[in-house]
DNA sequence: AGTCCCCCCATTTTT
DNA sequence: TGGGGGGACT
């Protein structure tokens, strides 16, 4: 691609930004304004214009997939592999710098990488040899508390307790896990990060080295950015002005897992001589999804301020759906995709979006019911599925047999005789002795301490291991993955497991052979780096990848079908039809979030990234009755509702005056639009008795758990009538006739 | 060691 | 409502 070319497709802002001299740039990105296209011109711009070799470039991303994603683009518009260019995400960097530093950053050359699961199990160990309660002090908190810890760049020495017990006994945890990964030559997520930040903190000429090296920082997402992470570029930038970041701020949502809204707030005062430049034209949504858009957001305060346009035309209003329940919410919405579809346009193009994956069952049942196709986002992720993990735990112990955590998952899966006791033992043994699991095995074996069985018990895993190892000898990996499967039993032992479980598992099985048989080791890597790493195995690189890559995008994702997803995982996406399920006070914005000004606005950019993923139609819904956790519960519209403009919102079904839908025999029955029946002629209904009961409006009810209240509306008739009452303690509420039972004040 | 049952809990997720 | 985890029982 010629020079003029990298320019010709771009706006003036995008142009502004990919065009600019070389120094410090934040781009705030609004949604849809083409953020990607500005990163991978700009990138290319740089090589074309001002000479920059691809080595000199460093891109940083969060997720794999945008790394991959970014890389392929850069490659197609430059029209040539980019060997040498840094382009990965902020974990994958970091490991290849400390498998490249291996010594500098003290950690042993096969470091482990622990994956979320390894973690909560180390951490449970932890909290046993300490000899901790673990109702008291629950693992998942204090894994919590010490991924919290690092990604805020604190070492257990760090913290002061200030005679606060909880702290007290979290740092002593964490420093106690701490010392298990270092002995275990182990390393978690976090400690990735945090120990790429510390390598160049403590050597001073590395870091200059790889100063000199990347010219030109790039990062995406950059409000997701947590302290760690911001800590760790800006050591890399330095103070020579040389690094252009992307973000919006209005779509940081992710606070809640340690990203720094700040650190995209503050950017341009960290770094003086940066400016920040606006995309703010909007390539993807109609004119009345913007403006719903930038409405919503406006109520949040202390933003970097941004409003979206387009010039396109406004088109449909959003809809506003009160469903009774969400079930009937659940039928509106499948009722609406079979119009789009009836309309000659595919299922793919539909995204139903919830705050939380519990509202996806309902939904899914209601696909299920009508014959829909769909697919469901979230939920296991390959590379953590367990079948898969105990092969991979066999294949690791196979490279290396004293890794802890590989041995203490398989020693007895399948089962073998080697029950918990005899583990703590070994365990013991280990770690008195300071040597690995494996060894004490050895070790425990050759004793004689143990009886008969379990010996033989020993004896036969660790002979398994070594038949295993010499069969395995020169084989390639996919044959490797293959007889270790079977020689570990492991797919006897799924076969044996019933039902559609258990056949899952052993076609999982079956795709991680191929997943090894087509495994390509990390394309862009130059091998004549000199930063780079001497090339590992296929094997070492496919268990790393394993542990780095989750597997996103296994599957069938062509299949033309509708798309369920949490509005978290949506971000990034964009669909012709959106719906917003679920736009209830309590549910969205969660009712964790109600109390922090700060939570609540991160809700509230949920939402707007909700809204923003709309290119044509967006539906919101909410339901006036919902079963949560098994209760029946009754919650008001969401705020986010009435902060978008009205006269942007259509409702289908208008709230405030007393409606009754057209077909009340069964709200199974198609409801095309409900008839509306104004005051006036419901007053003389009103007089008569309710749905055949003996209750009138504004008579003063008792409910069983609500207490007093004043009927107030009625709507439907038979079984689905709904009465709403205005109750003196719990304000008012919209309740089932069938199941109310109300009685005469 | 495996199974069953009861109790408790309940946003969001990537690496 | 339902899934996961722990404890008890077979």
């Amino acid at each position: 691609m010629v020079v003029s070319d990298i320019l010709d497709s771009l706006n003036e802002y995008q142009r502004q930004a990919v065009s600019a001299p070389t120094g410090s740039y934040l781009i705030l990105a609004g949604a849809g304004s083409g953020k990607t296209r500005v990163l991978t011109h700009r990138i290319a711009w740089l090589i074309q214009t001002h000479g920059v070799s691809p080595h000199g470039i460093l891109a940083v991303t969060f997720t794999n997939k945008a790394a991959a994603e970014m890389r392929a683009r850069i490659e197609s518009l430059m029209e040539t592999p980019l060997r040498g260019m840094w382009v990965g995400t902020f974990h994958g960097i970091a490991h290849r710098l400390l498998r490249a530093h291996w010594q500098e950053a003290k950690l042993n050359q096969n470091f482990q990488i622990l994956d979320g699961d390894d973690q909560l199990r180390l951490v449970k160990r932890v909290l046993a040899s300490l000899d901790l309660d673990e109702k008291k002090w629950p693992a998942r908190q204090a894994l919590w508390y010490i991924n919290a810890q690092k990604d805020e760049g604190l070492r257990p020495r760090h913290i002061e307790d200030f005679g606060d017990l909880y702290i007290k006994t979290h740092v002593q945890i964490y420093a106690a896990y701490e010392t298990a990964c270092e002995r275990g030559g182990m390393v978690d997520f976090a400690e990735l990060l945090l120990r790429a930040h510390e390598l160049w903190l403590n050597n001073p000429r590395l870091l200059q080295h790889y100063q000199q090296r990347f010219s030109q920082l790039l990062v995406d997402e950059f409000q997701d950015t947590n302290t760690i992470q911001y800590a760790w570029i800006r050591l890399l930038a330095g103070d020579r002005n040389n690094i252009l970041v992307v973000g919006d701020d209005d779509q940081s949502i992710y606070g809640w897992r340690g990203a720094k809204i700040e650190n995209i707030q503050k950017f341009t005062t960290d770094f003086p001589a940066s400016e920040m430049i606006r995309l703010e034209q909007n390539y993807r949504s109609t004119g009345s999804i913007l403006k719903a858009a930038n409405g919503l957001i406006s109520s949040n305060a202390g933003r970097l301020g941004k409003e979206l346009w387009t010039e396109a035309a406004d088109g449909e209003r959003i809809n506003l759906y009160a469903a009774f329940n969400e079930i009937d919410q659940a039928r509106y919405i499948v009722e609406r995709i079979k119009d789009w579809v009836a309309q000659g346009n595919s299922y793919t193009e539909c995204a139903i979006l919830y705050r939380s994956n519990a509202q996806s069952r309902v939904l899914e049942e209601a696909l299920l019911r009508s014959q829909l196709p769909y697919r469901i986002y979230g939920g296991q992720r390959f590379f953590e599925r367990m079948e898969i993990r105990n092969v991979l735990a066999y294949m690791r112990l196979l490279g290396n047999k004293d890794a802890d955590a590989s041995f203490e998952r398989v020693v007895n899966t399948p089962s073998r005789g080697i029950g918990d006791r005899t583990i703590e033992e070994i365990r013991q043994l280990a770690r008195s002795q300071n040597i690995s699991m494996w060894q004490a095995a050895i070790l425990l074996k050759e004793q004689g301490k143990v009886t008969g069985r379990t010996k033989n018990a020993i004896q036969g895993f660790i002979t398994l291991i070594e038949e295993m190892d010499a069969a395995t000898a020169d084989l390639e990996l996919a044959e490797l993955c293959e007889i270790v499967i079977q020689m570990s039993e492991l797919r006897e032992y799924y076969e044996k497991e019933r039902g559609e479980r258990g056949q899952a598992r052993l076609e999982n099985l079956q795709e991680l052979v191929t997943a090894a048989r087509t495994f390509d080791p990390d394309s862009g890597v130059d091998f004549d780096d000199p930063d780079e790493v001497a090339p590992l195995s296929l094997f070492d690189d496919f268990l790393n990848h394993a542990a780095l890559e989750s597997g996103e995008g296994q599957g069938d994702i062509h299949q033309d079908c509708v798309q369920l997803m949490t509005l978290h995982s949506a971000k990034g996406l964009e669909f012709p039809l959106v719906f917003l399920g679920g736009m209830e006070e309590g549910l969205f914005p969660h009712k964790m979030s109600l109390e922090e000004p700060g939570r609540l606005e991160e809700e509230r950019r949920l939402c707007y990234v909700g809204v923003t993923r709309a290119m044509q139609q967006l539906y919101l819904t909410y339901a006036e009755s919902r079963r949560i956790n098994g209760s029946e519960t009754y919650n008001r519209v969401s705020r986010f509702v009435s902060e978008i403009p009205s006269e942007m919102v259509q409702e289908v079904r208008a709230q405030q005056s007393i409606s009754r839908p057209a077909y009340t025999s069964s709200f199974s029955a198609a409801r095309p639009m409900p008839s509306r029946v104004n005051i006036n002629s419901m007053r003389s209904f009103a007089d008569a008795e309710l749905g055949g009961t003996n209750l009138k409006l504004g008579q003063r009810v008792v409910h069983a758990k609500f207490g007093e209240g004043v009927v107030i509306n009625y709507e439907g008739e038979g079984k689905q009538a709904r009465i709403q009452v205005n109750f003196n303690q719990e304000g008012s509420k919209w309740l089932m006739m069938a199941y109310a039972n109300l009685q005469p004040a």
